[in-house]
DNA sequence: GAATTGACTCCTA
DNA sequence: TTAGGAGCCAATT
């Protein structure tokens, strides 16, 4: 895999305030490369191992919670970020603007 | 080196 | 809203 663009990935997830969000695809194309949003997911699955990045700020480019990760709503609740009654989240409000 | 897999996204119905 | 299919790319079998 692209070292760099693991890297790049986790700095850009480490720029996101709290009480916003982004998606994958969004970072994905800030690292330079708009279609390894698969890589992201990747890469943030690692950096859980790595503990330091605010990676459940990451989620799909509809705002949907991230498959296979329940936690997710409960972090971002705990930041201020919630989830309509459609279980999704207020992009509207809460996507960041880089 | 081919086939499978996945914390993805987009389009159609 | 959900469901199915195509495209995507690196890691894993």
């Amino acid at each position: 895999m692209n070292e760099d663009f693991a890297y790049m990935v986790l700095e850009i997830v480490r720029e996101i305030p709290k009480g916003k969000v982004a998606s994958y695809s969004q970072i994905a194309a800030l690292s330079g490369y708009p279609k390894r949003a698969r890589m992201v997911g990747k890469i943030l699955s690692q950096a859980e191992y790595f503990g330091r990045y605010p990676c459940h700020r990451v989620l799909h480019s509809d705002g949907r919670l991230v498959t296979g990760w329940e936690e997710q709503r409960e972090l971002l609740a705990s930041e201020g970020v919630f989830c309509t009654a459609s279980g999704k989240i207020d992009m509207a409000s809460y996507q960041w603007e880089n």
